[in-house]
DNA sequence: TGCTATATGCTATAATATTACATATCAAGC
DNA sequence: GCTTGATATGTAATATTATAGCATATAGCA
């Protein structure tokens, strides 16, 4: 089970590594992290919480990057299929990889008080999704795993 | 694990009886099975697949029971918090409930191709997931379970 | 009966997302 | 260095999904 997000951390820091890991995924890959996609992911993660494309695109507004709605889809797009950010469909928001770099099966835990995500990882073969699907004869191409409740420090507010 | 919606079954019957579970549950519970609401559950459960909103509020303007939009979504909203039906979040549709009934954690196989969603039940404390709440102290209230891919038959045929 | 809570009818509008097409840029091969 | 094809961007228009707000109606109960 990877880590989880509900604790503090070195948030400069972690914003530093994901650039680089997106960075060499790119060159590895040949992506092109374009100024407004490099942009895109620099939002998501300094943000550090979900968010709905119109407000990374007011974020774009704001810096002069564009301000129709298919800029904001078209960076979404590229860091969703690149594994750099996940859509939350529970929220029709989305929120940069937590684990950027590694190919996984994300799974979150929203906070529905405070609006806190946080994103842990799902072994599929082992979970009960993946065991109905072996089941079923279904094959799996994409999960979508959310979890909405109340996070440690709602709960002990309420 | 509950049975899958892959294969074939008496439908006018899985109707008939959805339909009495969900009169008995409103009759224990107090809830009211208002005619629209009755009607929206019917439309689900015949059409056997997931509607959008506007769907749903296509058939109702086709009857005469109403064009605007809130129509739908309150019949919608009585639907999914009495357990009726489902929201698919990675669809933004509903579906009728294949367990109605029981309560549970509803899971969905979705065929991104003949778009057929099967709905299967998920233990949550056994999975990953619950126990990547419980790991993080994190209280589930309820789960988006989702699984796009290819199902036996679409799998066949490309 | 009259009160209250719940349900419905309806208008308007908000929020999310895509289509379509013109223009620009970049990288590969000549 | 050019040409060309593929990819990326700019922009307007529109489609799709969902909610707010308020007036009217109806059902259950004091």
């Amino acid at each position: 089970m990877a880590s989880l997000g509900f604790d503090a951390h070195d948030h400069s820091n972690c914003i530093r590594t994901a650039m680089d890991r997106a960075e060499k995924h790119c060159t590895d890959h040949k992506l092109k992290l374009t100024p407004i996609r490099r942009r895109a992911l620099e939002i998501l993660l300094t943000e550090h919480r979900a968010l709905g494309a119109y407000d990374l695109l007011s974020h774009f507004a704001d810096e002069g990057l564009g301000t129709a709605p298919p800029v904001a889809y078209r960076a979404l797009d590229f860091l969703t299929s690149a594994g750099f950010a996940h859509k939350i469909e529970g929220l029709n928001a989305y929120i940069a990889c937590a684990n950027l770099g590694s190919d996984h099966a994300p799974a979150f835990l929203i906070c529905t008080n405070c609006k806190v995500v946080a994103e842990a990882t799902i072994e599929l073969g082992e979970g009960h999704l993946g065991a109905a699907a072996h089941a079923a004869g279904f094959k799996i191409e994409r999960t979508v795993i959310e979890a909405m409740g109340l996070c440690p420090s709602c709960q002990a507010t309420t």
